[in-house]
RNA sequence: GUGGUUGUAGUUCAGUUGGUUAGAACGCCUGAUUGUGGUUCAGGAGGUCGCCGGUUCGAGUCCGGUCUUCCACCCCA
């Protein structure tokens, strides 16, 4: 939980620094802002809400209903999948009251239906930052900017960014003569770290793809090199495809202002919503996949009603970034520290005294813990230390006698008598 | 959705071919130390062996069902 804040810290002081403010969307959405948005697979891990009340009570009466009428006859709500498409549903309705270009950022969680195993998980936080409104590539470069700036803050540093165009895919797919199999083809050649040329051969095989252009797809995957020697191979290859040279004409006008990022013509990602640019961060040494991913929708809004909208946005997966930080050992020890002090008091006649004291100290912004029961010092003193609380104020007969309290710092055993002030005035400046 | 795996003390796990009273470590509590922690020492509390049923003189152990955990695939952050 405490990581999670620091997280949320860093990620919420760089989306100010980039200029998003943040929004939220309720967890639940009606059945049909959330159904076939996320592909086939996508629909069936999106979480069903029974609707309430007496739901089956219409229900007998058609007794030969399918299964799947049924379903969405009972369920007329689901937990949302991730936070884009409430996004769109958001911006279309609300058009009047926002300015486009919009930015905003959104930390939420989703949910997914999904069997949960390393790196997955049912329920999990998204952090998404989205551009909607425009189609300039100044986007593209900022959040580029915006995941080194971040991660830079977290000190993660052994990260890759990888770039592709929707439309060079497309354009591929044009090219090689399966455009009928462009999603079979993406949900493939995504996968090719993991199952590699020899796999993709044989998948390609299995949902028969044309032999001739596996071949000439192989070459195109070997492509070894910096971003513009891939590019000038690319534009060879697909100098027929107008959709395709419009993909590397987007990249090369990118990369006239940003460069820092890896050119990946196998990197697909697997919603079907991206329609342009699309990148996704992955750590070298770690293969719990990707950190965030995102790419450029068009017209993700157009199913609410609202057209010719392009957007952009990136997710960083919080529960991964976790686990990297944590295998790395990445977190800042502070993190760790709830109080600066714990009053500790020795009866309850002095529970009023102490209540007083610590409040005292909240005035002035120290952090300030009370042990909630009275009991022998060695409990409250053992409390502090599994709590890694640094200094303790001790509280008894004689310190409120002459109004001076005892401080003991926690880490070398030292502790004086000070007046009230003199506590103020030292926890301060340790601050 | 497919295939596998796990379940025993608060936690992490041992538990032999079915056999008397189910163990360890850590944690917790008490004391050595009436108002001084981390270390040490002495003692103590904690379990319906996931749940239901079956086989057996006898089941933590074998069988069936069910739930759960984790892992891989599909897919995805």
């Amino acid at each position: 939980m405490k990581k999670r804040e620091y997280l949320f810290e860093v990620f919420k002081y760089n989306f100010n620094l980039y200029g998003f403010n943040c929004i939220e969307t309720p967890s639940m959405e009606n059945s049909e802002v959330l159904n076939g948005k996320y592909g086939e697979e996508g629909d069936r891990l999106i979480y069903r809400i029974l609707n309430s009340g007496d739901f089956l009570k219409n229900i007998n009466n058609k007794k030969n209903i399918s299964s799947n009428n049924l379903k969405s006859e009972i369920s007329k709500k689901g937990l949302r999948y991730d936070l884009t498409i409430p996004f769109a549903r958001y911006v279309s309705m609300n058009r009047d009251k926002i300015t486009m270009p919009f930015k905003r950022y959104q930390i939420q969680p989703v949910w997914r239906a999904d069997r949960p195993q390393k790196g997955r998980f049912r329920e999990f936080y998204q952090c998404d930052v989205d551009y909607i409104g425009t189609k300039s590539i100044v986007c593209e470069s900022e959040i580029i900017s915006l995941v080194y700036s971040i991660f830079k803050k977290l000190k993660i540093d052994d990260f890759e960014i990888k770039l592709n165009n929707r439309k060079i895919l497309l354009g591929i797919s044009e090219e090689l003569n399966f455009k009928n199999k462009f999603e079979k083809f993406c949900v493939l050649i995504d996968k090719i770290d993991k199952i590699g040329v020899s796999g993709l051969k044989k998948e390609m095989k299995l949902s028969k793809f044309p032999t001739s252009s596996i071949k000439k797809l192989i070459s195109l995957i070997e492509l070894k090199g910096n971003n513009s020697s891939k590019i000038n191979y690319v534009k060879t290859f697909l100098s027929n495809s107008k959709i395709g040279l419009e993909g590397i004409n987007e990249i090369e006008n990118l990369m006239k202002i940003k460069s820092d990022f890896t050119l990946d013509f196998t990197l697909a990602r697997g919603l079907s919503y991206y329609t342009s640019t699309i990148f996704e961060v992955v750590p070298i040494n770690n293969n719990i996949g990707s950190l965030c991913g995102g790419g450029r929708y068009d017209d993700l809004t157009e199913i609410f009603g609202y057209k010719n909208i392009s957007g952009i946005g990136i997710s960083f997966g919080i529960e991964r970034i976790i686990e990297i930080l944590n295998t790395n050992n990445l977190f800042p020890e502070k993190i760790e520290i709830n109080n600066n002090v714990l009053i500790s008091y020795l009866s309850n006649d002095l529970i009023k005294n102490s209540l007083e004291l610590a409040n005292k100290l909240r005035e002035k912004g120290i952090p300030t813990d009370l042990y909630s029961e009275k009991a022998k010092l060695k409990k409250q003193l053992q409390y502090a230390n599994n709590n890694n609380i640094p200094f303790v104020i001790i509280i008894g007969e004689d310190e409120i006698k002459n109004g001076k309290y005892m401080l003991k710092n926690m880490k070398d055993g030292n502790q004086n008598l000070l007046t009230i002030n003199e506590i103020i005035n030292k926890m301060s400046s340790i601050k």
